[in-house]
DNA sequence: CAGCATCCCAAAAGATACTG
DNA sequence: CAGTATCTTTTGGGATGCTG
């Protein structure tokens, strides 16, 4: 350990933020954790329900999070498929984070807009 | 207004939260405000903090900062140059959700992990 | 010291077509 | 319906070198 100058700030590469940070700092995630937060849902629904989500997009992100045990996928073996998808109760504690950035958003994000736009506008 | 179905649960494009995500979704937004949070900081001074961050994205980083007015830059004009960064009170506002954030990483990253290990332990 | 310009790469994301 | 496979585009991010 050669003692780096952000060690004392928790800045190091396996600080739990970071790592936090790289898997939900994707587009979608926290977005597909958000959706699932009223309960259990189809993959259509999920898509239908968050728009702009490509399908192989969608995959891949609620593959990442079964991965790390914060959705469970059951799939029911019909024909056609039909496949659940809900939070764990680890990913349902990711809500209560989720919830605080979203209150933050909601009250905040028109001053950052209307700071961004007058920013712009004197640059113009 | 073509009533879509991801309305009524505020997953319109324009949602504060996707729009939020958007600015704060990147790979080093956070950990400079989490930085500036003790303090007004110079560049090499924030640089050195973070680790593993170079010149021109923290730059980047922090011009999309003080754009949002969520940071001010306050060069003093001396030779060598001495520019220093420090939060807005909005600025400030938003170490409360990232607060809570990391709060949660700190206690639930480890099972996060492990349970990704058992996952790929399996299919392996 | 701070920051810009340039070049470059890897990864994320999107479109489309196909399948059990 | 719920994916997978493939291809392409986009872009975040890093390295380096130059400047006031």
């Amino acid at each position: 350990m050669t003692d780096p100058a952000w060690v004392g700030d928790g800045f190091d590469p396996e600080c739990p933020t970071r790592v936090l940070l790289d898997r939900v700092g994707d587009k979608w995630t926290v977005l597909v954790v958000s959706a699932l937060a009223d309960g259990p849902m189809r993959f259509t629904q999920l898509r239908d329900r968050i728009g702009g989500v490509s399908g192989k997009v969608l995959t891949a992100t609620l593959r990442a999070l079964a991965r790390d045990g914060l959705v469970i996928r059951t799939a029911y073996p019909s024909v056609p498929p039909h496949v659940e998808y809900e939070l764990t109760e680890l990913g349902r504690s990711l809500c209560e984070p989720i919830d605080v950035l979203r209150d933050w958003a909601e009250q905040h994000i028109a001053a950052v807009v209307a700071h961004r736009e007058g920013f712009d506008g004197v640059s113009a």
